[in-house]
Order: C-alpha cells, then structure tokens, then sequence
DNA sequence: CAAAATTACTTTGCGCGCAAAATAATGACA
DNA sequence: TGTCATTATTTTGCGCGCAAAGTAATTTTG
C-alpha cells in the first residue's frame, strides 16, 4: 500500500525495540513464577535488594517507575510480605520501605535468574553489553530531551 | 545490601530495555496525539498502511502482537473509523481488514512522525541502526528458544 | 459421515504504565 | 502568622499485554 520507506513497519527501531522487550518480559515470566513476582515487581525487589530504607521518590529515581505505577506495586509487595511501608519521621508526607526477613530472603532464590535467562537466550556477552548501552543511550537522550522542553 | 553483581539493577539489560522503550513510547505521545492514536495502534496502523485485506492471524504476525490484545485494539480503530472488519468468505472463522478511506488518508498525516521523533531523539543513525539490529536479534533469539521449547 | 482435533478469534481477569486530578504535609514569604 | 506554592504520595480512568478459558467454524480421522 504505502511505499514511503519512513512509514514501513519493518524500518521501525520502536517496533523492534517494543517486541523485544515484551518478549523478554514473557521469557522471564516462568522464572518469576518461581519467586511469585511479576515482571515489574522483580525490578523493584532488584532495587530493594540493592538499598532498602529509602523513601519512594528514591525508589522513582531509580527504578524510572512512575509514582504512580510504583504506588500499587509497592502494596502488592506488601502484601506478599516482602517490604514493609512505614510513615517517615522526618516527613510525614514520605514512606520508608523496607525489606522484611522474607524479602531479604527471596534475594537467595532470586541469585540464580539472571543466569538462567542469559542459558536460555543465547546472545553473546558483548552483544548483551552493547545492547544494553545502546538502549541507556537512548533513555538518556529522551530524558534530556524531556527536561529540556520542561525548562523552556 | 545484597553485594551479588548479577541480581544489581544497574546491570540488568532488562531494565534498560525496559525503560528505553517505555520512554520512547511517552516520547511518541504527543506526536501520535495528533493522529489520535495510541503506540499500539500507530504500530497495527503502520502494518495495514503497508498491506491492508489481511485477516488477523496475518497481523499478529507481522506486528507480534498476541491475539487477545490485537482484537480490542482493532475494535478500537473500527470505532474512530479506521479500519473496517468483515467476515471472511472464505472461512467464516477469518475476519477481513480493510483500510477505510480516512485511515488511508491518515497515513499523510503520519508520515513526519518518523522524522518528528528522530528529530527530538539525536540518536546517531549508525548507532539507531545497530539498536535495531540487536533488539530484532534477542527477539529471535527468544522466539526460536520458545518454539523450540514448546516442540520438545 | 460422525466424532475428535485443530484453527481463528473473542472474552475474562489481573497487573501494569501513565496522564491528570486529588490529598495531605511542608516550605516560602510577605 | 496566614496565605500561597511546592512536594510526596495516592487515586482515577483508560488502554494495553497476555495467559487461560470460551466459542464457533473447519479439518482430520477412524
């Protein structure tokens, strides 16, 4: 139909990009079975697993989760039993999370699943690398992008 | 907390795939908000501008989309008056697309978007190239995987 | 040719992803 | 000190994304 190459599906990078990605989402999901965790949740555990005791706007920053997607992850976490959400001290309008025994524990039976999928997807180490850096490229770029227009 | 170099966040190719693409999708929106149109259905769009009289399981091969998922959104495009769904002859279990004369015309419309994001996002070409090139390699690579899987 | 298997598509249910609006606490400043 | 602006988080609403189950038409097979 269409013959302007700009408009053909197969010439888009955010086709290939937006695939992949779910794809690997799927590849992931019977791992994550395993541990109860969504997709999602894994990231933010990932986080916690990292640095627990931080306040939700940290979790923001470092996960590049929306506040609100975080919101109702966070207590579905917490209902699992996996993190504990108090009320700062300093800052009543803030909430501290926390990591609970079982959380912290879930780290042991999580250690195996980055391994697992890299067996099950056969890229090659530096093609996963440069993967990885081309698309925090591209993260970069859009978020500058994004600030900029802000501040204009 | 936990000192195991696999399970950081910052080393996880999937959370930069993640993220890369859930920005490049917000960084779509505004443009594809003229078109009226969501990411998912620009993406179906750009697949019937390149080849409409396709019955379903056609698209959800050509956009990777799963079925469940392709069904609302061709509902949704059939409402703004896009897109028109018949019954095959053939096989009556087949639906048939067809563009309709405004989602023909649409595709004017659509065709700086292209340009307009690679405007915003300075990306170098060889780089935006190469970021395709590995995304449509894990995507493969996992395909493959699965359906080998599955055939065991 | 009838029963069984397969295929094409739809429906259901749940968990995001995110813009926009709401809520509530803190900070700024006149 | 009271008002106004800002900040941290939650809520709302809508559209996916997808597994699983359901429906209906077609094909296969005994």
């Amino acid at each position: 139909m269409t013959d302007i190459p700009a408009l053909k599906l197969k010439n888009q990078i955010c086709h290939s990009l937006y695939s992949a990605t779910n794809a690997l989402i799927r590849a992931y999901r019977p791992l994550l079975d395993e541990l109860g965790l969504t997709y999602p949740q894994y990231l933010v555990m990932l986080a916690l697993w990292d640095e627990d005791k931080v306040i939700i706007k940290d979790l923001v920053q470092r996960t590049r989760f929306d506040a609100g997607t975080l919101t109702p992850i966070l207590k579905r976490l917490e209902t699992k039993g996996l993190v504990s959400i108090a009320k700062a001290t300093s800052d009543s309008r803030q909430k501290l999370l926390l990591l609970t025994a079982t959380g912290k524990q879930l780290a042991e039976q999580a250690k195996q699943t980055p391994d697992n999928i890299s067996c099950q997807i056969k890229m090659k180490p530096q093609d996963a690398q440069q993967l990885k850096a081309l698309a925090e490229q591209l993260y970069s770029l859009i978020q500058n992008n994004l600030v900029s227009e802000i501040s204009d």
